[in-house]
DNA sequence: TTCAATTACTACTCATAGGTAGAATTTATA
DNA sequence: TATAAATTCTACCTATGAGTAGTAATTGAA
């Protein structure tokens, strides 16, 4: 019951961008060090966040990456979808989730609440909600 | 953000034989067909279910498995402590989890709740409760 | 005692996430 | 123009979860 690594990367690598949304532009030698993720593996996510639209790439000397959009409409949701790990609608805890109306187990309606609110913290929180808050991450 | 396979898997297999109280030993054909989980997977699951102490094996003609207690004793965070699939205290959505106090991004509250809830909802619930509500899982 | 039905053990295969290596491409600057 | 700094591409390696195959061990019943 966690995120992948991968998405958990991808939204400090973004948090971390929208924190310095001074530079024009951040190279991924900065992110690696600064968040510890490894070099190589930071670039490939980087790159689908580029073919995602998330963010733009410059190349060559002098280049790097820099946030697509304004910080407050990127939402953390957008990024969990890139990586398919969004929690859907119809999403059941044990795997299932054909049972319906009359025939629920037990955990069906106790986990309506904490998937609601885990959804609506995903799709509301935006990359400006979670940078510049005092705190690298 | 999903249960694994096999703690999902394990669950049900439970709940089965919750529901089905009245037959002292219930053997892995009848689970894997009623279930549809394969039948070799089942067994591997089931005979870590033995190792912890959550289910009684019967080996040779005539076995089979039964709960090793009341069905109103186990509970879902039981299974899930097994393979390690289990909501943690102190567990980070971004997978950091060392910020504390002054020092929190936007996510760390937001998360309480809905963690809470989840825990709340594996520890309370008991095969019983999942079990005998008319609907086969 | 023999046999068939059962769980347990060992060892594999397959798929996917996580991560790495090296070369190709692009581009500003010296 | 040549070089160095950067992203991108292709291809791999490693670890783990998911699933399979075959055999050994156990045991009730014929
Ligand atoms: S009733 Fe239970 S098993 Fe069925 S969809 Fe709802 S939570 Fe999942
Ligand atoms: S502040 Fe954010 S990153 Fe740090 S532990 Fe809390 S949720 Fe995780």
């Amino acid at each position: 019951m966690q995120l992948s690594n991968t998405s958990q990367y991808a939204i400090r690598m973004l948090a971390y961008m929208a924190d310095k949304k001074d530079s024009p532009l951040i190279n991924a030698t900065e992110l690696s060090e600064a968040l510890h993720i490894p070099y190589k593996f930071l670039t490939k996510i980087m790159t689908e966040l580029v073919k995602a639209d998330l963010v733009v790439s410059v190349r060559g000397r002098e280049g790097g990456y820099s946030l697509s959009k304004k910080a407050s409409d990127i939402k953390v949701d957008d990024i969990l979808n890139i990586f398919h790990d969004s929690i859907q609608d119809k999403q059941c805890v044990l795997g299932i989730g054909f049972c319906n109306g009359m025939c629920k187990c037990a955990l069906h309606d106790q986990w309506m609440e904490p998937k609601i609110l885990l959804q609506k913290m995903f799709r509301d929180s935006s990359l400006e909600d979670i940078a510049g808050k005092g705190c690298k991450i």
